[in-house]
RNA sequence: GCCCCUGUAGUUAAAUGGAUAUAACUGCGGACUUCUAAGCCGUUAUUCUAGGUUCGAUUCCUAGCGGGGGCACCA
C-alpha cells in the first residue's frame, strides 16, 4: 500500500546517501500539519553518520524527490530532522473511490487460514451474570471479530462452572426456600431471581454457620457424584434456567457461542491428567495434590483437594486439553478473564508448557480490568451486585427517554433504545486498554454525549440518512466520481484510508481501544464535515462529498462491527 | 513478607522512544434553526517524586511514595 511505497522510496534514498541499515520507520504524525506520514530515519542515523539530522533529512529529501510518485504531493524536512510526507489530492480521491465501492474495506489477512479459539464471558450457572461478565464478553467478542477480520476461522467458546461449591450453596438455598420454588411455566426472570436469592442465602450460611457449611459440603460432593435424586432435580432445573437466561443476554450482546463447555465435562479429564503426573509435575502435600510454583518463580496452587475433588486448577487443565481434542487443528487459543486471575494463569500456563509445550505456545491469556465503583465494591456472595441485565435495562430506559423524533415509530423505539444502550455500555468497556480497571461511574456510563457509543451510531445514522437523500440523484457506483481539482482535502479523507492499518494493529496488540479511538476521531471528523456545508446539493462537488459520505458509512459500519456495537439506520 | 499490575487536566480516559502530550465530561462563550442538535465552533487546565539510559522519555531502567490484585484446598 501507500506506506510500503513510501518506505521503498526512503530505503532507496537511504542507500544512495550511504545509510547502512535503513529501518524506514514510518508513522502518522499526531497533527495533520506535520503531514500524513513521517519518518525519523535521519534522527536515528545522525550519530553514525556524524552529520546533523536536518542535513541528512535534506539529503534524503533530495534523493526522494528524484523519484517522486503521484500519490505524494510534497516532502518536507521539519523539526529536529523529521521527514514529512504529504499525500496528494489524487491519492485521496482514489482512496475515496476505492473505499466507497468496497463494503469490505479494511479486511486483512494476518490470520488467513488459521483457526482461532476464543473463550470468554464464562458466566457460571447458579450464579448471577454480573458486569464483570459483560466486560469479558465485550472484550472477547471484539477480539474474536478482529481475528475474523484478519481472515481467521473463529470458534467462540464459553466455559461455565456447573459444579463446585457455588452450585452447592445455591442448591442449599433452593432447598431452604422450597415454598417459593418457581413453577415451570413461570417467567424466566422469576426463576433467575429465585436462583440469585438462593445463592446469596447459601453463601451467607456457608460463612456464618458451621452446620450449614457442613451441609453444603455434603451437597457439593453429591452434586459431583450425581448420587442424590432430589438434589439432581434441583440441579437440572437450576442449570437449565441459568443457561436459558444467559442465551437471552448473549443475544442482546450480539454473541453467538459455537460451544458451551461446562466444568462437569472437564473435571474427569483434569483429575486424570493431574493423577498421571504426580511425581514429575505435581506432588502430594497435606492430603492435597499441588503444583509447587515456587520452584518456577511462581506461587503454589492446589489442583486436587484433600477431599479428592478437582479444583478450578485441575478443571482448567481438563478444559485446556478438551479444547485441543475438539479443535485439534487450532492455531491460537485465547482466554479472556479478569486480571485478578493473572498470576493464576501464569502458573497454569507453566503447567501447560510442562505437559505439552507445543500446545501451550498457542495459548494466550488476555485480562480485563476489575470493575470498580465509586460507591463501593460488589460481591455476588453478598447479593449487592449489579447484574448485566439490570444495567442494560437502566441504560435502555434513559435511551428511551431521549428518543424524541417524529420520524420514528413508537414500536421501533424500544429496539433502538436497546441498541443505543448496548453501544453505550460496550464503548465504555472497550475504550480503554484491556487489563486496566474501569471506574464505573453510573452517570458517566449512562452518558450518550461526546466520546460514547451513541456518538458513533449517530454519525453513522446521519451518513445513512444523507445517502438515502442522495439516492436517485447520483448513481450508487462511485467509480466515476472525481473530486474537483482545486478542492482542498477534507480531514476525514486523511483518516478513512487508515482503517486497514488500525484494524490490523488492534488485532496484533489485542487492543480494541485503538478501533474505538480511531472511530471516535473519524466520527468527529465526519460531524465537522457534515456541519461545514451542504453535502447533497446541486453544487459541482456534491457527488464527491456523497462519495466521502458513502466511504465513511462503509468504514463506520465495519468498525462498529469489530466492536460488536449494533448499527442503526435511525435514532 | 514475597510476586504482579498501576500512577497523565477538576473527572474519566488516549498517546508503536519523537515535533506544540490527545480527547471527552464539567465550566464559560458562540453560530445555525434548509441533509437528524445524541450534533457543530471557540476557550481554561495535565505526565507522582528523585536519579539513570538516549540526540530525544508519559513511554525503557533503578529507588522511593501512593493505589489495586494475587500468594493451599472459592472460581
Amino acid at each position: 500500500m501507500i506506506a510500503e511505497k513510501i518506505k521503498r522510496l526512503i530505503d532507496a534514498a537511504a542507500k544512495e546517501i550511504g545509510i547502512e541499515a535503513p529501518d524506514a520507520f514510518l508513522e502518522h504524525p499526531e497533527v495533520f500539519s506535520h503531514g500524513d506520514y513521517s519518518s525519523n530515519i535521519a534522527l536515528a542515523h545522525a550519530k553514525a553518520l556524524g552529520k546533523s539530522p536536518r542535513t541528512i533529512a535534506e539529503d534524503l529529501k533530495n534523493e526522494i524527490e528524484k523519484n517522486l510518485i503521484p500519490e505524494i504531493e510534497k516532502v518536507e524536512v521539519a523539526g529536529a530532522g523529521f521527514l514529512n510526507f504529504y499525500l496528494s489530492r489524487e491519492f485521496f480521491s482514489d482512496s475515496i473511490k476505492e473505499i466507497s465501492n468496497d463494503e469490505n474495506f479494511g479486511k486483512g489477512e494476518m490470520l488467513a487460514g488459521r483457526l482461532a479459539l476464543f473463550e470468554y464471558t464464562d458466566a457460571n450457572p447458579f450464579k448471577a451474570f454480573h458486569i464483570g461478565h459483560l466486560m469479558s464478553n465485550a472484550i472477547g467478542e471484539s477480539l474474536s471479530r478482529l481475528a475474523s477480520f484478519q481472515g481467521a476461522d473463529v470458534k467462540r467458546l464459553c466455559y461455565g462452572g456447573d459444579v463446585g461449591l457455588h452450585v452447592a450453596k445455591t442448591i442449599w438455598g433452593m432447598q431452604k426456600a422450597r415454598v417459593a420454588f418457581p413453577e415451570d411455566g413461570d417467567d424466566l426472570t422469576d426463576k433467575i431471581k429465585f436462583l440469585g436469592d438462593a445463592y446469596v442465602a447459601g453463601s451467607a450460611a456457608y460463612e456464618d454457620d458451621a452446620d450449614s457449611q457442613a451441609e453444603i459440603k455434603v451437597i457439593n460432593k453429591k452434586v459431583f457424584e450425581k448420587s442424590n435424586p432430589e438434589i439432581q432435580i434441583y440441579y437440572d432445573k437450576g442449570r437449565k434456567w441459568a443457561i436459558q437466561h444467559f442465551e437471552e443476554i448473549y443475544q442482546k450482546l450480539h454473541t453467538k457461542f459455537d460451544k458451551l463447555i461446562f466444568e462437569s465435562e472437564v473435571s474427569d479429564l483434569g483429575l486424570e491428567i493431574v493423577n498421571n503426573n504426580i511425581g514429575n509435575i505435581f506432588e502430594k502435600s497435606e492430603g492435597a495434590i499441588i503444583f509447587k510454583g515456587e520452584d518456577h518463580g511462581l506461587h503454589t496452587r492446589v489442583f486436587i483437594s484433600s477431599q479428592g475433588l478437582p479444583l478450578y486448577e485441575a478443571k482448567d487443565l481438563g478444559l485446556f486439553f478438551l479444547k485441543a481434542k475438539e479443535f485439534p487443528s487450532h492455531d491460537l487459543s485465547i482466554v479472556v478473564t479478569a486480571s485478578e486471575q493473572n498470576d493464576y494463569f501464569r502458573v497454569l500456563h507453566r503447567v501447560f508448557a510442562m505437559l505439552d509445550p507445543k500446545l501451550a505456545s498457542k495459548f494466550m491469556h488476555v485480562c480485563h480490568g476489575l470493575l470498580r465503583f465509586a460507591s463501593g465494591k460488589m460481591s455476588s456472595r453478598k447479593g449487592n451486585i449489579i447484574t448485566g441485565e439490570s444495567l442494560i435495562e437502566d441504560v435502555k430506559d434513559v435511551a428511551l427517554s431521549k428518543i424524541n423524533k417524529d420520524n420514528i415509530n413508537e414500536s421501533e423505539k424500544p429496539k433502538i433504545a436497546e441498541a443505543v444502550a448496548i453501544a453505550a455500555i460496550k464503548y465504555s468497556i472497550l475504550r480503554q486498554s484491556p487489563g486496566k480497571d474501569i471506574i464505573f461511574d453510573e452517570e458517566k456510563s449512562l452518558s450518550f454525549e461526546g466520546d460514547s457509543g451513541p456518538y458513533l451510531q449517530y454519525a453513522l445514522v446521519r451518513s445513512l440518512s444523507l445517502l438515502e437523500k442522495a439516492k436517485g440523484k447520483f448513481v450508487s457506483d462511485f467509480g466515476d466520481v472525481r473530486c474537483p481539482q482545486d478542492e482542498p482535502v477534507f480531514e476525514i479523507e486523511k483518516l478513512l484510508y487508515r482503517f486497514p492499518e488500525i484494524a490490523a494493529r488492534a488485532w496484533a496488540e489485542k487492543a480494541p481501544q485503538l478501533v474505538i479511538e480511531y472511530l471516535t476521531h473519524l466520527a468527529s471528523s465526519f460531524n465537522g464535515f457534515y456541519a461545514s456545508g451542504q453535502i447533497v446539493s446541486d453544487a459541482d462537488d456534491s457527488p464527491y462529498k456523497v462519495a466521502i459520505t458513502k466511504a465513511f458509512s462503509n468504514v463506520m459500519k465495519q468498525g462498529l462491527s469489530l466492536l460488536a456495537i449494533p448499527v442503526l439506520a435511525k435514532m
